[in-house]
DNA sequence: CTCCCCTTCCAAAACGTTTCGGATTTCGTC
DNA sequence: GACGAAATCCGAAACGTTTTGGAAGGGGAG
């Protein structure tokens, strides 16, 4: 077109006030400019977590001319209902999806349809999509060596619900850090990953007869539970038991002690998150993005050496919570 | 229509498969069925209340037909930039703000404009525009009282920027009670409401010669910090100085000690205003829609009586911070 | 049996873009 | 000055709904 026509055009179009009707250039190009993302809860029991990634995933999708559609829907019927709203009534042009499961319905779903995807966290399945996550076992590899460097010797786990694969991930790291050093593997409890049950399983464990000197919680927020539950023994964390989280939450900081727990480089990978999805909305083969970030371990003050006086070297008996374990491992 | 045919057709739909375009659908109606929301701060620097608010808001926005779309911008320019860019460009029927300001260019644009929109917070205004709040003066009156009751004489405010609605009307509570009751007004520190700001103002708080021996927060994240900055000083909140925040976010039943706070319903409030919104996007006078909610104090573990030997009685002198406080009051 | 009215159904227009093909203009060359 | 090719422009079709007006069909009354 000539430079001397457009410029005509737009100081008319400029003078009156045009702009250019969003749903009209979507009908006739046939993409709906936006991606979908299905909270995977009822409302009032939201993730700080998700909700994070969602609130950097959101602004970096607008710049890339895309924007959010939010629903939500409890995992199973309700979840897949909201999945299928979304990509069959056209809604959207991807997906995101997070806190992946060992077995996910929403990926193989997905899969089926073709439609464009990404993962935050990885799942069992044969064929090839394309996720992000950070090395859960690398990451509770990690902390179990930091724990035993410190002199611990029966550390346990607070995991989250086995059917997530992060929890699998992080309860690995874990296991094999202990087995691979010949070390007994201490007490394991798992639950949904909040505050309350942090809080209810770190009560659980320090009330068995040789409770754990450290503990790996899967989540800050488990951490924080279980922190206000040592409090509520009388003792310290850090000082009395080791406590590591995973997520590095803001309030992380700001927990007595503050916790030392895994980074999740949060604005980074949803950057990356949208990367992946805006090319494989222009085709990119989802085979090629398969990212599993190195960890990074922030030391704060909730671990350290084992406590004078502690249960270093003394015999005790291994508390096993092998109908979980089972599922897990 | 016959009812034998409407059967005929639905199942004709549903044998191949037909889903109803989105798109289509609303550029013939001349509806985008969605609606837009700005989030006011750059990426990574989100509010867990506003981010929770979000997310009651979005599955309900979903139940009524409605989409989410989330932008993001700096306040200022930026943020105003995307509402343009969201009203003008036909993105959305309506739009939420939340966060509200003294004076808010956002209401006076919207307002402008004609759009539908409520606002989560007040705002100065002479046109009428929906809105839905807590009584935030009403909420620090309370907490105020509480704190004279338990003995306090010498009460301190972190107040978030002045610039913010909701800060003046809670700094107001806190204010006026002081005022009625006699007391002197104790020292106030105002800053972005992160807990970043509520340890460093708390901390300079207690660096004065006869430090408040109460404080009010005017949001839990502040609160969170201002706990810090005490258990830094040696000290223990609730005991040597007691504090009382603002939000009740999930995390003020973890702190040490569990927050004193204002309860924010947001399920409640988030229901409400999407009522609101859906209903002014029906044609609904906004002027019908102006609800400011009573407040309800969360009693915890922050806050009670006056140390034995601390302050109480004792002379001494008022901290003002007249510079912030002009702009305050 | 015919006429009329009411129900039911169908076809066409419209929403505001993008895309595509043909028409027109421009320019260079002979 | 005329021709051809290329550049530029313009009009028409299409995206998949909703809406609307009129056609077709059905039933009741005269």
């Amino acid at each position: 077109m000539a430079e001397r026509t457009r410029v005509r055009v737009a100081v008319e179009a400029r003078r009156i006030g045009y702009v250019p009707n969003e749903t009209a250039r979507r009908l006739r190009s046939g993409r709906s400019g936006a991606v979908g993302v299905v909270v995977p809860a009822e409302p009032g029991r939201f993730d700080p977590f998700f909700l994070g990634m969602l609130a950097e995933v959101g602004p970096r999708l607008g710049k890339a001319g895309l924007g959010l559609v939010m629903m939500s829907g409890r995992p199973g019927r309700e979840e897949m209902q909201a999945y299928r709203h979304l990509v069959e009534g056209h809604r959207v042009e991807g997906v995101l999806i997070a806190r992946t499961r060992v077995i996910d319905p929403r990926v193989a779903y997905l899969l089926e349809r073709g439609v464009p995807f990404v993962a935050h966290g990885r799942t069992e399945t044969r064929r090839a999509y394309a996720h992000l996550d950070l090395d859960g076992e690398a990451a509770f590899r990690l902390a179990t060596e930091r724990l035993i460097g410190f002199g611990h010797r029966r550390i346990g786990l607070i995991s989250a619900a086995p059917g997530y694969m992060f929890a699998r991930h992080r309860a690995a790291g874990w296991r094999r850090t202990l087995e691979e050093t010949g070390l007994p593997r201490g007490p394991m409890l798992a639950g949904e990953p909040d505050e309350e049950n942090g809080e209810l399983l770190m009560r659980r464990l320090l009330a068995d007869k040789a409770p754990p000197t450290a503990v790996l919680c899967a989540t800050d927020r488990m951490a924080v539970g279980a922190i206000t539950a040592v409090a509520a023994a009388g003792r310290k964390a850090g000082r009395d038991v080791s406590l590591i989280g995973y997520d590095n939450l803001p309030i992380a900081s700001y927990t007595d002690p503050p916790l030392t727990t895994i980074d999740q480089p949060l604005a980074a990978m949803a950057a990356r998150l949208v990367e992946m999805l805006t090319a494989l909305i222009s085709g990119a083969n989802p085979a090629q993005f398969a990212e599993v970030w190195a960890p990074r371990l922030v030391a704060r003050a909730s671990d350290g050496p084992v406590a004078a006086g502690g249960v270093r070297g003394q015999g005790f008996a291994v508390r096993e919570a092998p109908e979980t374990l089972g599922r897990i491992a």
